[in-house]
DNA sequence: CGCTATGCCTGAAAGC
DNA sequence: TGCTTTCAGGCATAGC
């Protein structure tokens, strides 16, 4: 999309989780696209005009991008195919490099918002969002100071994205165990003692960035919804080592545990407890 | 029918 | 009283 210019937007309903800002396909028509950025899960889109498309995904956002008009293979004619439209399909943007991007999002949970430059720290999405888990500023030193004097359990805080902003269920149950960290732990049980961080929470961190870092080596996790924009999955859900594993064996060598599943603020937690303490 | 689902906002309760 | 922290409920849809 960097470089393009947007071409024509079609809009199909009125809203996504929030309605969508007045004027919105004709405020991006004729735009060219400066650049493409994120900031925890907020996906932004500078405008050459100083305007930021700000989109997220909820739970089953997804965008795919296909050519305007592809070459049918029918001996002796060629017409150009339009890309068939699917349920769901609630934004298409087409772009002047002959490409168009489709957002579909069956449970609408995401949004999109259009929004100055300037004033995207003041957005209230933005401006009290935490850490960058894959920015250099994670490391334990923060994650003590960060949880220090939190009595709320190890898994509510990690996906606190005042906090630190960009895990979501499935990551912090894999970083957990991977850090041998229960999730019901207090969250303030991992900070300075001493001046120095607990262990456990220099190897969260480090844990952290790996399962992060792996799950984006593998295009992410696909239960449902999720795709890469050429349409094919992720399969870092075959790498899970406890989410969705409820009653089997735990995989750290010598364990032997059972992974439980438990409900903590409403969410499911997948955990080892024999393991994560 | 009831339960679950990759996220996050609101509002209320609890805690200091 | 007032600020912060924590959590239940809700949003819309699909699948089991």
């Amino acid at each position: 999309m960097a470089g393009s210019r947007i071409t024509r937007v079609e809009q199909r309903r009125p809203d996504l989780r929030f309605p969508l800002p007045e004027n919105f396909a004709a405020r991006l028509a004729g735009r060219t696209i400066t650049s493409l950025g994120r900031r925890a899960k907020y996906l932004l889109l500078d405008l050459d005009d100083g305007v930021v498309l700000i989109m997220h995904l909820g739970m089953s956002g997804s965008f795919r991008v296909e050519s305007e008009g592809e070459e049918a293979h029918t001996p002796g004619s060629f017409h150009y195919e339009r890309p068939a439209a699917a349920a769901h399909d609630h934004i298409v943007f087409h772009l002047s490099n002959g490409l168009q991007v489709t957002y579909n999002d069956p449970r609408r949970f995401g949004f999109m918002d259009l929004v100055p430059r300037a004033g995207l720290g003041e957005h209230r999405s933005f401006k009290e969002l935490g850490l960058e888990p894959l920015g250099n500023e994670l490391d334990g030193a923060r994650i003590a100071d960060l949880f220090r004097g939190r009595k709320t359990p190890l898994k509510g805080a990690l996906l606190d994205q005042k906090l630190i902003a960009g895990l979501g269920n499935i990551y912090v149950c894999e970083a957990l165990h991977r850090a041998g960290l229960s999730p019901k732990r207090a969250a303030g049980t991992l900070a300075r003692k001493n001046g120095a961080p607990m262990p456990g929470a220099v190897r969260l961190a480090g844990d952290i960035r790996e399962v992060l870092e792996t799950a984006l080596r593998a295009g992410g996790s696909s239960l449902r919804d999720h795709r890469l924009t050429d349409g094919t999955l992720g399969y870092f859900q075959h790498q899970f080592r406890v989410y969705d594993r409820e009653d089997e064996t735990c995989v750290t060598p010598a364990c032997g545990g059972t992974i439980q599943r438990i409900v903590q603020s409403g969410r499911s937690t997948f955990y080892c407890p024999k393991c994560q303490k």
